[in-house]
RNA sequence: GGGGUCGUAGUUCAGCUGGUUAGAACGCAUGCCUGUCACGCAUGAGGUCGCGAGUUCGAGUCUCGUCGGCCCCGCCA
């Protein structure tokens, strides 16, 4: 191949424009499409601004290379821009050309198993096969320069509000409580395991034992459990944490920092965000992340339900569990196949069933063999619209209400406009849950989390009533971001840990130096994280995580693009005294 | 760990109750074509029907297993 002096770049092939008519330019690119009509041929050259067409004509001295050229050849071509007679609206550039006086072919392609223009139409596994390809797709080259900017103006306004970026370790402790850890085995102490940060929780919190105050860190994290749309093995949080403060003055700084995020994509939001007890959210939504978007709440029909005469709800009833409901506005026209639908999916959710009642042309109908004029009695004393419909369940109070919560987002999608913003702080959660399978206490959060210091007398006598101050931050359904105000007493902190029920040895086996470090001085203090990617997820309209993370791993942790997780060889395992069972 | 769903040409898909030569579109190759922008026209190449067993005279189609993608429950903040 010929060398040629090309011209420095100036532009951007998807930033050429009117003012550029008339100079001579060199781009860089790929080759998007060609159209060949003979002795004239168009070429689309994109570069990650976007496209630029190239015309090859008869002033062109070397025809021949048009042989070698295809979709994702790289390019670098010299030439003069011009305005186009006939503009094509489609494109930003599309009001002028670039006539081509000189063309280097930088790198040959094989034909693309598939072409980024078309990535939407193409299975995700061949996608991750060639993510390289994938990435080209001008709306995933958007995607990843909004992230980079997101990542930017996160720093610069917590820089501004006097935050320090502190890095913690990634090789650390396994931590007995919460997800599985990714272990890494020490190669010097055999036996012996590092574990990748599940968050750098007890890092943070030593750094505002050590007196920086505010600290900041985007980062990753790593937690072994199975993936979903929005979970990855391995993912990106704005961590924080600040001493001397109270939550209020945090939600008031991570409010203004969401706000700095979202004006980057156009978004107006609105502060201070809602705020929720989680006992409220359960019980109005199902769910200890819901959904503000969808108009309808969940209601306790228990006590109607008494007078509708069903065997089936009076033995619910009589068992004491109770009877939750949703009323669907604009719904009592669903067939009887979408009902059968709905009652598959409840099952499917792990209910029993879904009982529907409306108003049909010809008088009130339910599933449930109720007196259409006790159905009547009802709407008109719940004063539900005659085009609802009305959906129940019978169930134990937290089995009910986590049935009619996912139904209510089933039956939401609608309403889940991808445009609209609905933030909301969940409060007030319990500091321990009851853990059946093992039989003891369980943190909510974490162990670390402060309760209320009106609730401290409660540990001993009501451990489950006592609440936490813990928050999560709940964007469209989705929980964006979790935190809690920390123990910094040595006692107290002590006295958790033995609540969970961890073995002494275990305490100060992991915790010792945690522990130790609170004997010395710890300032009362509080932070959160942030889900950096499924903010990025919101913020873009995607609907999975793995469309802003570059290079993700798949449902089943693998990453088929390199092909890890891998074997490794027998020497390396020797070398860290590992033997494969 | 469990449930659902998908896997056929480079890609996206069709392929009836099992039947002999597995189709289409796009892409690709070759030729023609000077204003296309989903260029057009003509011709052509291209298949381990994910993999492995089984049933059968015969399997893309049925059964079992297995691998892989996606969604969900459990798990995970």
């Amino acid at each position: 191949m010929a060398e040629r002096k090309l011209l420095k770049r100036e532009t951007y092939c998807g930033a050429v424009r009117e003012e550029h008519v008339g100079r001579t330019l060199t781009v860089y690119g790929w080759v998007n499409n060609m159209r060949e009509l003979g002795g004239l041929t168009f070429i689309d050259l994109r570069d990650r601004e976007g496209l630029l067409q190239i015309v090859v004509n008869e002033t062109f001295a070397r025809p021949d290379q048009l042989k070698c050229i295809g979709k994702e050849t790289v390019l670098a071509v010299s030439g003069r821009v011009v305005a186009r007679a006939k503009p094509n609206s489609d494109l930003p550039s599309g009001r002028v050309e670039l006539i081509a006086s000189d063309i280097e072919i930088l790198a040959a392609s094989e034909v693309p198993p598939f072409v980024p223009e078309n990535r939407g139409n193409v299975s995700e596994e061949l996608r991750f096969r060639h993510r390289y390809i994938d990435l080209r797709n001008l709306g995933m080259q958007k995607n990843f320069k909004l992230r980079s900017k997101v990542n930017l103006r996160a720093r610069n306004f917590l820089d501004k509000e006097g935050f320090l970026d502190i890095e913690t370790p990634m090789l650390t402790n396994a931590t007995p409580e919460g997800a599985r850890d990714y272990l890494v085995p020490s190669r010097i102490y055999k036996g012996k395991m590092f574990a990748l940060p599940q968050s750098p929780q007890q890092f943070k919190q030593l750094l505002m034992v050590a007196g920086f105050e505010r600290y900041y860190q985007i980062t990753r994290c790593f937690r072994d459990e199975d993936l979903r749309a929005d979970r990855q093995p391995e993912f990106t949080q704005i961590d924080i944490e600040m001493s001397f403060a109270e939550h209020d003055e945090l939600f008031s700084i991570i409010e203004r920092l969401v706000r700095e995020i979202f004006t980057l994509r156009g978004h107006d939001v609105t502060l201070p965000f809602r705020r929720m007890p989680y006992k409220e959210a359960m019980e109005k939504y199902g769910s200890d992340k819901p959904d503000l978007r969808i108009p309808y709440q969940i209601q306790d029909f228990t006590d109607e339900s008494g007078t509708w005469n069903s065997d089936l709800l009076n033995a619910a009833r009589a068992k004491g569990e109770r009877i939750k409901g949703l009323v669907i506005p604009d719904a009592a026209g669903f067939s009887r196949k979408q009902l059968d639908e709905i009652n598959e999916t409840g099952k499917k959710l792990g209910g029993r069933g879904v009982i529907w009642m409306k108003k049909a042309d010809d008088g009130f109908k339910s599933s449930l063999k109720v007196a259409p004029e006790a159905i009547a009695a009802f709407f008109e004393k719940r004063r539900i619209a005659p085009d609802s419909l009305v959906l129940l369940v019978a169930d134990a109070e937290a089995q009910a209400l986590l049935l009619a919560g996912k139904l209510r987002e089933f039956l939401g999608k609608k309403f889940q406009d991808k445009n609209r913003m609905e933030f909301l702080w969940v409060t007030d959660f319990p500091l321990f849950f009851f853990n059946e399978e093992e039989k003891r206490l369980d943190s909510n959060h974490h162990p670390f989390t402060a309760p209320r210091p009106e609730d401290i007398p409660l540990l001993d006598s009501r451990p489950l009533a006592v609440m936490a101050i813990a928050y999560d931050l709940v964007l469209n359904g989705v929980e964006i971001g979790g935190g809690s105000k920390r123990i910094h007493d040595i006692t107290l902190q002590k006295k958790v840990f033995q609540m969970l029920n961890l073995a002494d040895r275990e305490i100060e086996e992991k915790f010792g130096f945690f522990l130790t470090a609170l004997k010395f001085g710890a300032p009362p203090h509080l932070g959160i994280a942030l889900g950096f990617d499924r903010l990025l997820m919101l913020l873009t309209g995607e609907d999975s995580i793995r469309e802003i993370i570059a290079f993700p791993k798949t449902t089943s942790s693998l990453c088929l693009l390199t092909g890890s997780p891998s074997v490794v060889s027998q020497r390396q395992l020797d070398e860290l005294g590992i033997a494969i069972k």
